[in-house]
DNA sequence: GTCTACTGTGCAAAGAATTGCATAACAAGT
DNA sequence: ACTTGTTATGCAATTCTTTGCACAGTAGAC
């Protein structure tokens, strides 16, 4: 269920259209919970049947229409009961790993390949990461309490993503010590 | 494809049966790829069925019989191929951090008690995981290179743990804050 | 004897996610 | 005119994952 409820978080400021919610989960919220067009169209429509989210059309000029979607009182209801529940230990699922698993002088400079390429997507996604913090979330102490939240999100993305980096280096040092 | 990938990896040096293969997901690959004990099952089947892994039945006193996989040449090889094939982008799911985008007077004490319980959660796991880097891996360079693989994967898993933790610190103080 | 815990394997239904395809309005460039 | 790119929404099939249940043998405790 957490799908619908990461939308309606994503919802709780802002009315947004399919459309737009996809593109926001490219850079936002959905640096914690991925989700594609087809899932998110999906179940802004079963949100919107269950009356967790209201629907309207909206007709644009030199764009297709859309369909805009906003958050009903039982649907910020609902959310805030679902932060009550008991959060499930999370997935943690990365080929990459196992793939590391089958680690050999065949596939080591493939594997330092798929490393440095992991290194650079999570570079410009750090700097993104900065140039957030920096922009909105400068002195998180002095924050709204729900901003705060945010900010925690992020700081873990940045403290992880910073580590990351480091272990790639190390990785792809000792895999090249491996090649020989 | 990839639970498949995993489980023969997990089967690549020590044959073994499903009940074993689900016990120790929960301590090694499957830190890095979950899998409940039905998917486990259901998979080495199907994995038997395509004559990836070879199956055979093993009596035993003293416990219920049990059927041990092992790889075939023909799993060697497909798992030898999937190393090369493109990593898609990993999950990136966390219900927590899309709690914590909504945190308010009212939940924060019950969210600080989730990261708390996290906290605890990982302390255990960056335990074990400590234990197998001394036990294992205390000179991962002298390692063979598959095992530098193993190690490595340990080595990103101490990291984010221990990561983890600082920004559990961090972010315990600052829902403290916001409590008021 | 009965209860609990561990070992061991499995089915079935529902829900979540991916993959591939399809459609369509409009803008801008060639 | 034609192609390319962006905005915008959707269906269908398949695969993956979770959830709940079921069965069964053995060991050890009470």
């Amino acid at each position: 269920m957490a799908l619908a409820h990461a939308i309606m978080t994503a919802l709780l400021e802002d009315d947004l259209s399919g459309y737009e919610l996809a593109r926001d989960f490219e850079t936002s919220l959905g640096f914690f919970w991925q989700a594609s067009h087809q899932q998110i169209y999906l179940e802004l429509r079963k949100l919107a049947d269950k009356h967790w989210l209201s629907k309207r059309a909206v007709s644009q000029h030199g764009k297709p229409n859309k369909i805009v979607y906003g958050m009903t009182r039982a649907g910020r209801e609902a959310l805030a009961e679902w932060v009550f529940s008991s959060t499930r230990n999370q997935a943690a699922k990365d080929d990459l790993l196992v793939k590391l698993y089958n680690l050999n002088s065949d596939n080591s400079s493939h594997l330092s390949g798929e490393i440095t390429a992991r290194r650079e997507e999570m570079m410009r996604r750090l700097y993104l990461y900065e140039k957030i913090r920096r922009r909105h979330y400068s002195q998180p102490e002095t924050l709204p309490t729900r901003r705060k939240g945010v900010y925690l999100a992020l700081a873990l993305g940045i403290r992880q993503g910073e580590q990351f980096l480091a272990w790639c280096d190390e990785a792809l040092v000792l895999i090249a010590t491996a090649r020989n």
